[in-house]
DNA sequence: TACCTATGTACAC
DNA sequence: TGTACCTAGGTAT
């Protein structure tokens, strides 16, 4: 599930399983195997995540820094004890003392030095799941915008992390339609997006799921049957087009926009 | 066995 | 705006 939240969950993992230590670096797929011979033997010393994007850095002053970008099909799997043969095109895998880490599929996977880091860095937005996040600086890019909200929330330069789970969530949760422009906005408004997204990333790094249902609205509380979502969380909208609307029984709505499929309550979120 | 789908991004036009 | 790319799992034939 590959939005910002589980990039800063494999950050923590990657931590937790390698830090300190020496790893071995190989790619069985072969695609990265140079990449993989500048890793190869040294110590991970940190990880780290900014939106959607996670950043290792390798050696002792940490100046070898793998860039892995999951894409939608990206996959990364942890595993404690000796490593077993290679399932499938396993791009990278890391094996150290207490286990290993194979990375599959990825949009992006390379050694970065601090310079190119810092490139990449500047073209992001503010990370709702960063300390050093400053949402006035995504304020000033919407308020002066006539793209709609929902395509500014997918703009990493704008906002970093939030996917299209996370869109379609927060602006449901938040009684926002989709296709409001940006200067439209209310500063209020865009307050209230943010500090949804932080709290909803932040429990969504916890639980390793996106759940986005209050607890009033749940089926439970709604005296309906339980039901389990196909992507394994609770969520209002997306994925549910053609379903009524866990709050006002309205038939979720769906469109493609910008290249992605869009989902709301026409009613919730009026305008 | 073939086809379709996906929580994303970059690039050509 | 359209297309290519990365992969695996589910569904249709």
């Amino acid at each position: 599930m590959p939005e910002g939240h589980t990039i800063h969950r494999l950050a923590a993992e990657h931590l937790r399983m390698f830090g300190g230590l020496r790893v071995c670096a190989s790619s069985p797929q072969g695609r990265f195997a140079e990449g993989a011979r500048l890793l190869d033997g040294l110590m991970l010393r940190d990880a780290d995540a900014h939106g959607k994007h996670l950043l290792v850095g390798f050696g002792e002053d940490g100046d070898r820094v793998l860039h892995v970008h999951l894409g939608i099909y990206g996959k990364y799997t942890f595993g404690t004890g000796p490593a077993p043969a290679p399932v499938g095109a396993v791009r990278l895998r890391l094996t150290g003392a207490a286990g290993y880490a194979d990375l599959r599929g990825p949009n992006a996977c390379e050694v970065l030095d601090r310079g190119e880091v810092k490139v990449l860095r500047d073209r992001l937005g503010a990370d709702p799941l960063r300390a050093d996040a400053d949402p006035e600086l995504a304020w000033r890019r919407i308020a002066r915008s006539r793209t709609s909200v929902a395509v500014l929330l997918m703009d990493q330069s704008v906002v970093a992390g939030p996917g299209n789970i996370y869109r379609a969530e927060v602006l449901f949760r938040q009684g926002v339609h989709p296709l409001v422009q940006g200067s439209a906005l209310g500063r209020g408004q865009w307050s209230a997006i943010w500090d949804d997204l932080v709290v909803l990333m932040a429990d969504g790094v916890r639980a390793e799921r996106i759940d986005t249902v209050r607890p009033e609205h749940t089926p439970e509380a709604m005296g309906r049957p339980p039901r389990v979502d196909e992507h394994g969380g609770e969520v209002y909208v997306y994925r549910r087009a053609g379903l009524p609307c866990l709050v006002c029984g309205s038939e979720v709505r769906t469109e493609v926009v910008a290249g992605r499929n869009l989902f709301w309550c026409p009613v919730c979120q009026a305008v």
